[in-house]
DNA sequence: TTGATACTTTACCAAATTAGTATATATTCA
DNA sequence: TGAATATATACTAATTTGGTAAAGTATCAA
């Protein structure tokens, strides 16, 4: 199905908790309280979202974890690939590596290229602040609108 | 994921054989062989959209399966949502009913409702006819450059 | 130095989804 | 009547997903 994971979902969630005003660190049980995510799952968020340098941390008593950059530069794109790996509509999008044996002969492979970049674009227009902001202009730019795609 | 699965890849590809020109119908067996699809696996799906009377179908020595409708009508939206049921990125676009405990809280629902729509009118604009004339122009309407969502 | 608070890592498991196949039946027409 | 076709249902293996559990390590203040 044409959907995110839960997880991803909830990685955006999350970073909606921080403020871009104050620089405060969160800790992992606050986060759980603020979103209603169980603390296991905001844990494995968390540290995902670690290792993928969108967030850093912070250890001990007054530790926590705080965003590397700033909210307005922190796509949903960039998340969602941070829990899923990167975005691929098909089997065929994400590999050199023939996934899929249809690959050589396969008429649409083209097409999804173009769909999983359109895809793609509309996610990485996003930000977190413009979510926090509760105003979202979701189109592509505006070089799109004359692109066209062969 | 945000992945359409293989069947629903393989609905497209499926599609793609039929010619807007000549009126032919095409067996399963036809269609297997022109995919490289097992004949099994191709059943399966015809008999999806067939239900979806997206195509229509006759039987007997003779019989096969056409489109109900000009390619030039039939999206890749369509295709998928015949396989996968309706386009929800996330649980909370699909329902009413509440199959996320924070459905009630969550402050990123809108979000995803305004993303669902953009990848669903891009999903929409992608018509059989298109993919078969090597000719795509992946730009959602003009309308949609105006379009401010809130 | 000790204990509370918090981060970090790894592993596990149940449930759901997916892909593919198999089997049986019905229809058409030469 | 038999060959070619559609139609319907059910089954299974593999994968993905969501969620949890457990066992650490680090920091800091009392």
């Amino acid at each position: 199905m044409l959907k995110i994971t839960r997880l991803a979902d909830y990685a955006v969630l999350i970073l909606c908790c921080f403020n871009a005003n104050t620089r405060r660190s969160l800790s992992a049980p606050k986060i759980a309280s603020l979103t209603g995510i169980s603390i296991a799952t905001v844990n494995k968020i968390l540290s995902i979202l670690l290792k993928s340098q969108i967030l850093k941390s912070s250890r001990g008593v007054y530790g926590g974890y705080t965003p590397s950059r700033k909210l307005a530069d922190i796509s949903i794109k960039e998340l969602i690939e941070a829990i899923e790996g990167p975005v691929a509509i098909t089997e065929c999008i994400k590999s050199e590596k023939n996934n899929c044996n249809l690959f050589d002969t396969c008429i649409t492979k083209k097409t999804w290229g173009l769909v999983n970049r359109a895809v793609k674009d509309t996610l990485h227009n996003i930000k977190i602040e413009d979510i926090n902001n509760g105003f979202l202009n979701i189109n592509n730019n505006k070089t799109s609108n004359e692109r066209i795609l062969r």
